[in-house]
DNA sequence: GCCAACGTTGGC
DNA sequence: GCCAACGTTGGC
């Protein structure tokens, strides 16, 4: 299992949206190092939701791949902003991902919490210039978040986790940072 | 293939 | 609202 974090400006879809959503197409990425990074995750990896633009920017919550990247439907779309005149069905150029609503953190993890946090000092999140919409994170810095934020994920299905496991340390195997992916 | 101009992102 | 940083476009 990998994780990721995913920026979305909140008032446009934030995670309230999600999980009153259920589930969303994570389309409209057009940035290719961002595209390649959503072709990379699988279903069941689990992601930051980050708010950004927001006062202040942050993680709100954690949401799951639920389904593994296949081609955007914005792109095809003469309505919309995101249509792209040099793709078509047969050469696709945009791919996304669906996501679900995991749970919201307990508090706002704010941008500031971040860089105070030892294991996120080299996240290109935090590199100056950065615009990149989806970004993979450590093991270490998903933990991180969650534990910055007071949050334990209690609702995640599966058997019962071992360790080690997927990278993460006992202590966030006991906050129940774990996927049925075993 | 270079690079100036432009549009966008996103923190402040 | 400002502006730095970045990606893309398009003329040459």
């Amino acid at each position: 299992m990998r994780f990721w974090l995913l920026k979305s400006e909140p008032e446009v879809f934030g995670y309230p949206d999600l999980e009153r959503a259920g589930r969303e197409p994570w389309n409209g990425v057009r940035n290719y190092q961002a595209r390649n990074f959503l072709r990379e995750m699988a279903a069941g990896d689990l992601c930051l939701f980050y708010h950004s633009g927001a006062k202040p920017p942050g993680v709100a919550g954690v949401a799951r791949v639920v389904r593994a990247a296949y081609p955007d439907n914005l792109q095809f779309d003469p309505q919309s902003p995101y249509l792209d005149p040099k793709a078509t069905p047969e050469a696709p150029r945009w791919s996304m991902v669906d996501v679900a609503p995991v749970q919201a953190l307990a508090r706002l993890v704010t941008l500031d919490d971040l860089r105070g946090l030892p294991a996120w000092a080299d996240s290109p999140l935090l590199a100056r210039g950065s615009r990149l919409s989806v970004l993979p994170v450590s093991p270490g810095q998903f933990e991180a978040a969650l534990q910055a934020a007071g949050t334990a994920l209690a609702h995640l299905p599966g058997p019962p986790p071992r360790w080690p496991f997927d990278g993460l340390s006992q202590g966030a195997v006991q906050l129940g940072v774990y996927s049925q992916l075993v």
